[in-house]
DNA sequence: CGCTGAATTGACTTCGGTCAATTCCTGTGG
DNA sequence: CCACAGGAATTGACCGAAGTCAATTCAGCG
């Protein structure tokens, strides 16, 4: 873990992941506060610093502050799979809190800001605020659906559509926590990267993102992405966005 | 959803979510009797049998209490993909927790029986009980990791290697719930059925089937898998069983 | 004993991988 | 301000793993 500075977090911030589990559930002035308790300790991060490495001990747990990250496997022989990218407001050590290691590696895409805080808090807060603990539970069922719908896409589907759903996937994310401008935004993959996150050669993602840019959904400018039309690319390729809405009425109504 | 019988549950029968989750977390009396409660209504199914359809509306949740199935997606040009396969202690309808619909396809892989309730009492757990809600949190973590290794397995590795990380996980699932009686044990799934979970055609299953016979590290005999050296094959494909073992240090103690 | 769905086998095709040369950027230092 | 270096992208030729299609065999079952 390099380039980390600790800093108390501006008192009156709002905490991001308050500010996305809100989207799904009313909640309590104390939920917020307790949200915003985790985020103390604060790190910033370049592109391509690693964050955390698979296999290695991880005993904090990381929020995502601003900017995004993506969390990866290596196999013996060298090949990546980049398992899923992770955006504002998401726990990016989800694939740690189940053991004392880190299951996969986590390395920053664009300049990013994460807040630490002890594993036990997180068991505190489920003891204390028990609707966060099923919204987080929920949020996670979410999350596995979403990575189904990738597993879907690299095991049933062609060179092009793999493609359309993760541009697709990672415009919705971008869009849910405020990160594109216009109708257009910047993903800074190189083609290796979106291989690896698809299961394909960095050849052939160019040879697919230009074929993918001849049907006229899709234009390209470096690495800026413009979607031309969304419905019809979605429709296409069946993509459905697992975040913009989760239903929460099982969980009790704010007091 | 069709041969169903409701039945009360033996009152002492124990419950098998109690079983699989405390293999991770000594469990309170009142605890076990919480998760019990959640297994009233009972249900039969054969192989085959659907249980729940994508897309369609889905309010109950269910357990599994024997048996296997597997949750599965469509696509529109009829090609299926078998997301998971779910046994026996685990929440079978987790693809719809965070919907008022299923994501997912629910069929029986064998003879099984499931135990119903309402959505709200699992709210009512998280309230309750906060850390069995803690604990569930934890296993779903795990669950995603587990699903994210599939997603490697797929995107990274070919045929050979797909079909035997498959029968690793499965193995190492059946044993953990005490199916498995010597060193081999039945998998009740067609050709097609094993392509449409690690993304090959069922013409391509058989191929690699028998290569993986060839190399001597798996017997088949029908519908009778016996893998002769577990260590082996496991370090050949790196597979890592991600359910032996789960980290619940940081969850409240028993009392 | 014949029917049906599954498994096996073979011939041929294709999508994506491999390897390698060339071009394009972008940042850097003279 | 320009030359240069090095990574990324592009392009092309060729290869191979997996898909497709179809015929044949097998196994369970009424």
């Amino acid at each position: 873990m390099n380039r980390e500075t600790a800093i108390t977090a501006a008192p009156d911030a709002e905490s991001p992941l308050a500010r996305r589990l809100s989207q799904y559930l009313d909640l309590t002035y104390s939920e917020r506060d307790a949200l915003r308790a985790l985020e103390q300790e604060r790190h910033e991060f370049e592109p391509g610093d690693i964050i955390a490495r698979e296999d290695e001990a991880l005993e904090r747990m990381y929020i995502v502050g601003s900017g995004w990250l993506h969390a990866s496997t290596h196999l013996q022989d060298g090949a990546r799979q980049i398992l899923r990218f992770i955006f504002v407001g998401e726990i990016a050590t989800m694939f740690s809190v189940a053991w004392e290691y880190s299951a996969a590696t986590l390395t920053a895409v664009s300049r990013c800001t994460l807040y630490g805080f002890e594993r036990t808090t997180l068991g505190q807060l489920f003891r204390e605020y028990p609707r966060l603990g099923a919204l987080l539970y929920a949020v996670a069922a979410a999350e596995q659906v979403a990575m189904a719908d990738r597993l879907t896409s690299i095991g049933r589907t062609d060179g092009m559509a793999r493609i359309a759903t993760l541009l697709l996937d990672i415009r919705s994310r971008l869009r849910a926590v405020g990160e594109i401008s216009g109708s257009q935004f910047e993903v800074p993959l190189t083609q290796q990267d979106l291989g690896d996150a698809v299961g394909l050669t960095k050849t052939h993602i160019g040879r697919s993102l230009k074929a993918l840019e001849k049907t006229g959904l899709v234009e390209r400018e470096g690495r800026l992405i413009r979607i031309t039309d969304v419905n019809a690319l979605s429709d296409i390729v069946d993509f459905k966005d697992r975040h913009a809405h989760i239903d929460t009425s099982w969980i009790a109504q704010k007091h």
